[in-house]
DNA sequence: TACAATTAAATTGTGCGCAATATGAATTGT
DNA sequence: ACAATTCATATTGCGCACAATTTAATTGTA
């Protein structure tokens, strides 16, 4: 049993291949998104804001998977470029409420050609594009199931 | 045009589902690595490394997508763990071949588990499985091509 | 009313991931 | 032979991503 079949290749790995993918992805959003002045994460939680506006943190955590380790700072980055207020809500002041500026309105225009140029790197099949973003969702969604047991 | 289907909706990305997935497989790992000592990038370098040992930084790089950047501090993380060494190649000064330690080598055999638990937590569907990594990895070759091609 | 438990954000610390740059070694061209 | 180029790695700086902890506000309950 020295090597060869434990499961221990790369190349089985269905984690590697979802892993590189990602970074695949980011680099081709990297120079579509630079000049609209955005990282990646920042642009889905733009994509989060221009869908509903004036949502709690705790909100766009949810939609996106991410704590608030990771948005407080963001979120700061983005206000201080001007594009979103971060506001105590009035009725519960645990909250800190998302709105977009105008500013952080006017970028969905530029935005808009975004999708279309990543599809177009993807080849995007179309109806099997859509196949394969359910069956990864799948995919995700029994992984958090797997790991919330453990808790 | 205010909204709805210009593609900005979150729900449409491709880009999203995979970026979830690789957090939802980071979560999944975490409990089964943190036991070893490794994080998920570090246990993708030791892959290699079971694969073919004494190699030089690049041919990792190569194998996972990464840069001296990112390789070289997580390289040398993995010497302060004494699961690696470093040395430059006699032969070629530029290069530093990375080569397992007898602790290493042996951390194999309580890894070799850890494939056959995430495989669990997917849900594997064996043949389903394959069929999906492979899809992923078409997808991410099209999207390297297409990064590539702005060069 | 008091007070424990829960909740939402923020903070701190560690480890990627990558762009840009630096350093030194090998290779190439003339 | 030697200058120019290429190559492998290292370094710096920035932005995630997340665990663990902290702070402050709200809710539940006796």
């Amino acid at each position: 049993m020295t090597d060869k079949d434990d499961g221990l290749k790369l190349d089985r790995q269905l984690c590697f291949a979802v892993y590189s993918a990602g970074h695949a992805f980011n680099r081709v959003y990297k120079p579509l998104l630079d000049p609209l002045g955005l990282t990646y994460p920042q642009y889905l939680v733009m994509l989060v804001l221009w869908e509903r506006d004036d949502v709690p943190v705790k909100i766009i955590g949810e939609r996106l998977h991410l704590d608030s380790g990771t948005l407080t700072p963001l979120l700061k980055r983005l206000e201080t470029q001007g594009l979103v207020m971060r506001e105590r809500d009035p009725g519960d002041e645990r909250q800190v409420r998302i709105r977009l500026t105008p500013e952080g309105q006017a970028l969905r225009e530029p935005a808009r050609a975004v999708p279309a140029a990543v599809g177009a790197a993807t080849g995007f099949a179309g109806e099997g594009m859509r196949e394969l973003k359910a069956q990864i969702l799948a995919l995700r969604d029994r992984l958090i199931a797997a790991s919330g047991d453990g808790d």
